[in-house]
DNA sequence: ATCTTTCCCACCTAGGTGTGAACC
DNA sequence: ATGGTTCACACCTAGGTGGGAAAG
């Protein structure tokens, strides 16, 4: 996609199986970690910090594989896409549309570090990104995830059967997209400020709320 | 070698190229990392700090490798022997014969975390050996390299041409051996206590010092 | 008494985190 | 004033370090 258009999210979670070419079956299964907590973040919209030196995700994106061949040498790689074109604000506790997007940055393939390795040793231990950093900066040097703040962003993540990097570009890529871990990029917390701002008489959506035990939390706490 | 006895110290740096079985040549250069620390320390006797939990090494020992070829696969490890049948012990400021050597562990081969890689990763970049750690626990079950208390040593350095890990016992090694990263085990520093005795008289060995300002340093003042 | 080891602890470092004040 | 961003900073963590007290 071009400079300006959103990425088209991947709707749906592909867990098809895959006939490849040296006629062998893998069959890839994917759960997410801490799942819950996703759940958890996400009903209440999930807010992810972006800063000009990168930040880490929170929660942290994690999977469990299986279903790889033991032998077979993958690459695991993960994206962040834009979800929609609008602009969001934080009005009165909830997140609003606020307009058309901004402009998406060209987004980087994050590609795990271990990659290349094989089946036996993605499915022996859960696979985190702890490395891939999310920032504001459109200047950003480090190879960095640029992201536009108080937009709404779906992270991906991708298995690819490859004995090498090289070969990246012209493989096929298997899609998982977990909608729960769906998020708005912010540079501060939002959230935290709905304890001031109660009032509810200027929004245009309903007033129902969630309870107050629920909606009122600092991001850490939930852990 | 069996318990008990020393593993011989290689006394050359064999720096010959190789011919090997694909029949394509490779002519290994290897570069010690902070030479001219390692060589401060070893005027002065080395001493290598070695505990229970685990101890890193300091001076880190840190190679530059070039003459690789770059597309092969390389292991790349070392390992720790005994130099000597001697126990030694620190007098009048100085590291003395002090009997013969208590029996050795069998020795660990430590093999760098990245291996196998291309030799073109390998020369990309110093290697250190950041991870390997050094205990006088015989019974560790971390896999650290286990020396005795007040016995000499030698790190030794090793190459390995190879895809697979698996086949490292047939393969052939390259040593190399850096005689100025020779060191004596310590469960505490003994050059500090030289300050408050400087008397020689007990000393089998004539009583020539170093200046004292080479001689009382604090470990880590060098850097 | 001496020598060596063990243990504990304060310290340091690197890196990540939220917060609030300042800025635009 | 508002909404959003930037920045500095205190805090936390994990892990490594030397030194001194105590033990063997």
């Amino acid at each position: 996609a071009a400079l300006g258009r959103p990425h088209p999210p991947v709707p749906s979670q592909s867990f098809t199986s895959l006939q490849t070419e040296e006629g062998l079956d893998d069959d890839p299964k994917v759960n997410l970690d801490s799942k819950k907590l996703w759940t958890e973040f996400h009903k209440m919209g999930t807010e992810m910090v972006i800063t000009k030196s990168g930040r880490r995700m929170f929660p942290a994106f994690k999977v469990r594989v299986d279903g790889l061949l033991e032998t077979a040498k993958y690459i695991l790689l993960m994206d962040i896409v834009a979800v929609d074109d609008c602009r969001y604000k934080f009005h009165n506790s909830r997140w609003v549309v606020a307009g058309k997007a901004d402009p998406e940055m060209p987004k980087r393939m994050y590609i795990h570090p271990e990659s290349p390795s094989k089946g036996e040793q993605w499915m022996s231990k859960p696979v985190a990104f702890h490395k891939l950093k999310l920032t504001n900066n459109i200047s950003d040097k480090h190879g960095f995830t640029i992201l536009n703040s108080m937009h709404k962003y779906q992270p991906r993540f991708h298995i690819v059967r490859a004995n090498d990097i090289m070969k990246l570009p012209y493989s096929t890529f298997q899609t998982y997209v977990f909608p729960e871990t769906e998020f708005i990029a912010v540079t501060a917390y939002q959230n935290e400020k709905g304890k001031v701002d109660l009032d509810c008489a200027d929004s245009d959506d309903s007033c129902e709320q969630p309870s107050t035990s629920d909606l009122f939390y600092s991001p850490r706490e939930l852990v």
